[in-house]
DNA sequence: GCCAACGTTGGC
DNA sequence: GCCAACGTTGGC
């Protein structure tokens, strides 16, 4: 089983909309890195940080868990959508959705800052300089490094 | 709202 | 295939 991170703003879709609606689509994801990530590596019962991006703070919001994984997103054939791709047909689809389920929500959000501060995390993709991606990998002992922050027993 | 950093596009 | 221009992301 691996770990991720998915990132969403809170604005657009927040750890309580996904607790309200207990499952969603994880739709219009555009970037060809994150798209192989969920293609190639995510699978059912894989587990993500939740992680509010240009949030109020910024940080690691909650708990996901795969219930779906690298289905073809129907946006990217809808002409009326901002995901339309004229280049991608339903026998060679382009973009790629998985579905997420909540799992749990932190009591209180770990921020970007408190993240830069743990030591074993300095490697992590998502703290490294630049990084925009909307679906990182997270190492087995970065998980369990931010869950007990996020649980508040770190 | 600003701006640095990055991915993508398109002209050549 | 290069690379400048552009659009987007995301922390602050």
């Amino acid at each position: 089983m691996k770990y991720w991170i998915m990132k969403c703003e809170p604005e657009v879709y927040s750890i309580k909309d996904l607790a309200r609606d207990k499952k969603t689509g994880w739709e219009g994801v555009r970037n060809y890195q994150a798209r192989n990530f969920m293609r190639d590596d995510m699978k059912v019962g894989d587990l993500a940080f939740y992680y509010h991006s240009n949030g109020e703070p910024s940080g690691a919001a909650g708990v996901a868990r795969i219930t779906k994984a690298g289905t073809p997103d129907p946006h990217q054939f809808d002409k009326k959508s901002k995901y339309y791709d004229e280049k991608a047909t339903k026998e060679k689809p382009i973009w790629i959705t998985v579905e997420i389920e909540f799992v749990e929500e932190f009591p209180e959000i770990v921020p970007i800052e408190r993240l830069r501060q743990e030591k074993s995390l300095a490697k992590m993709q998502l703290l490294a300089r630049g990084n925009r991606l909307s679906i990182l990998p997270v190492t087995a002992a970065e998980w369990e490094t931010i869950l007990a922050l996020g649980r508040g027993k770190a």
